[in-house]
Parts: C-alpha cells; structure tokens; sequence
DNA sequence: ATAAGTCTGTGACCCAGGTTACAAAGGGGA
DNA sequence: TCCCCTTTGTAACCTGGGTCACAGACTTAT
C-alpha cells in the first residue's frame, strides 16, 4: 500500500485522508493542466493509488534526512521548505502553493536521496499524494517530463537569486523586499519574519520600529500595514 | 549561423574555433554516454552545427543578465559558475567539470530567460558548444531528458546546501570544508579561495594563519598544505 | 639587476547582527 | 474577570567578519 503513511508516523498528524472525488479530480486538472495530457492509462493508474489528504496549518510533512516517498500536488494551500539551523533558526528556501510542485521531493525521488529540507504545510491544505512508483511513472510521458522541467528550472534560478541575497544584502534590504512582496495588509508575526529571513525574531522587531518610526509601515500584533511604498522601495536602491 | 559568437563579442577572445575531429567526438561520447543513445539523427545534426572550441584559463564565457543561446558539452578543464556583489566580492554557486553541464545555460535556455550568474574558464578548457535549438531538439529525446533531468536534481539539492552553509555556517567551517575537498596539496592563493566562499581575501589571510599557527597547514606563496587532516576535520564538528 | 606586478601579513577600526535577559502588552479561554 | 500564553519592545553587550591602510616578500618581464 502507499508508504508515505509511515512518512508521516511520527508527526502529530492533524491530517485526515479521503478519497479523491470527482469535483477533486476537476480542481486538480484544473491546476495541474498537464496531468489530463498525459497516457490516460497512466493517469489513471496513478489516481486510483493516490490519495486525498487534508492538513492542518503548522503540521510538518517531512524532515531533514527523512526517506522521501511520495509526491504530493497541491489542491489548496501551501507548503514551506525549509532549513534549520542548530541555534534554531529557520530560513525558508521556497513555498509550494497550488499549480506548483515540490522540487525538493521530485529531486529527492529522482535522485534515490533522502530530504535535504524540512517541510511544514503553512496554511491549511488539500494534497494529492502520489506514490513515488507513480510519480516515477507519470514522467515517462513527455508533457509531464517538460512540467517537472520547467519548475525545475525555476527553482534553479530561484535558489541562485536567495543564494546571492543571503550572502551579499543587508538585512533591512532583504526584509523590506520580503514586505513588499506580502502586499499591503500583512497578517504575520516578528517571529515568522524572522524564520523566512534565517535570522532572529528581536532582529526583526528592531528593523520593522525603524522602519516605523519613518513612518513607512504600521504596526500592531500580528499586523503590518504598509503607508508608504515607495519609501520601502526606495530601501532596496539604499 | 551560430549564435553565440555574438554572445561573446565582448570578452577578451582568448579562444579558438576548431571542427569537431573523430578523436574529440569520441572523448565526447565517452564522457557524455547518453549521446550515443540519443535519435542518431538528431545527434548528427546537433553535432554537425556544433563546434569545438578552446579556451584559456580565466575567459569570462558568461554575464548576469545576458541572453543565453548556446549550451556548452565540457571535453576539458573547468567551468566556475559565481555571484558577484556590488562591492566586487564573488561566490562561487559551482563548477562544470568533464562530464556535467551548466543547469543555469540548461535553465535559462528552457525558461528563456536571461543568465542569472556569471561564468568563466576556470582551467584551460575544450568546450563543444551546441546551439540553443539544437540544445531543446535533443530534449525530445527520452535518454537526454532523463539525463539533464538527473544532472538538475542534483544542483537543486547542492545550491539548497550552499544556501544553509552560507546563512548559518561560520566562515572557518566553511574554510576547512572547502579545503578539505581540496586535497592535501592544494595550489590557490588566498584571493581565490575568498570568492569561492563569498567573502574578502584577508579574512582567508588570517583564518589560514590561524590554522597554520595550530600546524594543522604549511602555507607558502599560492601554496597549501594539509598537515594534519583531521584536526581540520574536527573545526567541522566545532 | 631593476622595476613592476602579484601575493601575503597585519593591526586598528567599525558595524551589522546575534545573544541575553528582561518587561510589558494584547487576547483568548475558563 | 482572572490567568496564561503569545507577541512585542528594548537595552546592554558581544563577536564575526568586513574595511582601510599599510608593508614586505616573491615573481616575472625588461
């Protein structure tokens, strides 16, 4: 049967599985168009061994070195990976949101590798689990191959562009970008901040009363309001 | 014709153009064994409008922000794949040996976006360069794909490493990790090693001075000695 | 041999950002 | 309303590592 319910034995599982139904299958066609293009047969196969899975937000789903067996496509929701460090901070490496596909778990997979990176689901989510066997499947069909191509090619430069921020910007530039990509009206604490930064959350505090005080962004708990755009914006010329 | 000439009509030009010969087509399958596999007709067309060509060591091939159009097989040498910052510091994101190929060209190419890095010879190298379109037609081949896809999977989990050692490992961790996959003699002097890490060349100064005040190196002019291995491996641990 | 360029050594200094150790709100449940 | 938990504010302090400004040492070309 599928293994990745052993994946999950040591987490909380706040999870429930259910079958897929068939206004489940047209979501999922809906976001993932490549899946009705590829063999039928294959498809099929697939579905009919996958699984529908709902998540609570904060539940991990895998862990550094962690065997990695299945794949997942993302209905509703959305997925953090992560890193760790051993002081504790995190530092987020990309998010998977609907449409989108796990690159660390398609690389692990395809490699025979164990996880590189943690994963947590961040806001309450609908996966499709497949099978690795599955999945390894699926890519003998071209169209899928040039999907899984071209999220991994994103990916790639994706992670070379967080490679140079991490090492070459200034935190106060790294965060204001992080801002202004959140839109206006943020619902997030310092602390979350700071986990997607790699930093620390008395960092962020400091940073965000800054940028206050010039009275670019309004603070209260758990919300950041963005007045002056420009203003942040213009932190990233510096 | 070939396109990428243009793409280096500004660099230096210590390079020359030569036809493929039937050794260096062979050097080419042996290295690169999925090739042979690959639709012979394809293979022979991509290879009757690619060329050999040489370079020197320390030729700039490829800039941030340039287009992208040509996808290099490597016969020989070494090719470095780097950030730079605005103050002139480099990082290196990794290297393109005998055997591998550059996913940023791969990436750029199927994303057509412009290159996100730079590139130069690292050593003297003999490079087959392909062009772009000849590049996506040996994708439709399954063997190809299968093996630029491995080669993808691979960097992805290697840049997602480098982006944890960069944001949470010190830099005399990062120093002897790199020295140690270095080997025991190692020839590079101090400035090189600092753009490999992405830091400043008297940081290296000092750290190597401290290493060599502990006799766990011998340093001498654009020399580096590895004396005691796993007192440099216990820096790792910490 | 001389000059010019490249590499290495070093010390003083500075600053971003992480650490520690609190205090004080705010908010939700009992 | 009271209690507890989460979030935020903040000040003092420390330190890794980048900057500046040199001075020698080594190498290579002329």
């Amino acid at each position: 049967m599928i293994n990745w319910k052993q994946e999950f034995t040591n987490s909380l599982l706040p999870r429930v599985i259910f079958m897929i139904s068939e206004k489940q299958r047209k979501n999922l066609f809906q976001l993932y168009p490549v899946l009705p293009e590829v063999d039928p047969e294959l498809l099929t196969q697939a579905l009919s061994r996958a699984e529908l899975v709902k998540f609570r937000a904060g539940t991990p789903i895998f862990e550094e070195f962690q065997p990695c067996n299945a794949f997942p496509f993302i209905l509703s929701g959305n997925i953090r990976v992560y890193k760790q460090s051993v002081n504790g901070r995190e530092l987020s490496l990309y998010n998977v949101t609907p449409g989108g596909t796990c690159v660390v778990t398609a690389g692990c997979l395809l490699g025979d590798e164990p996880y590189n990176a943690f994963g947590s689901i961040e806001e309450d989510s609908e996966l499709v689990m497949m099978t690795s066997t599955d999945f390894e499947n699926l890519l003998t069909s071209r169209v899928f191959r040039e999907f899984i191509f071209s999220l991994f090619s994103e990916r790639i430069l994706g992670l070379m562009q967080l490679v140079e921020e991490v090492a070459f910007e200034k935190l106060d530039r790294r965060l204001a970008s992080l801002l202004l990509r959140k839109g206006k009206h943020i619902s997030i604490s310092h602390q979350e901040l700071a986990d997607e930064l790699g930093t620390v959350r008395e960092m962020i505090t400091r940073l965000l009363n800054s940028f206050s005080g010039s009275g670019i962004i309004a603070l209260s708990r758990g919300q950041i309001e963005i007045l002056d755009e420009d203003a942040l914006r213009s932190i990233l010329e510096n």
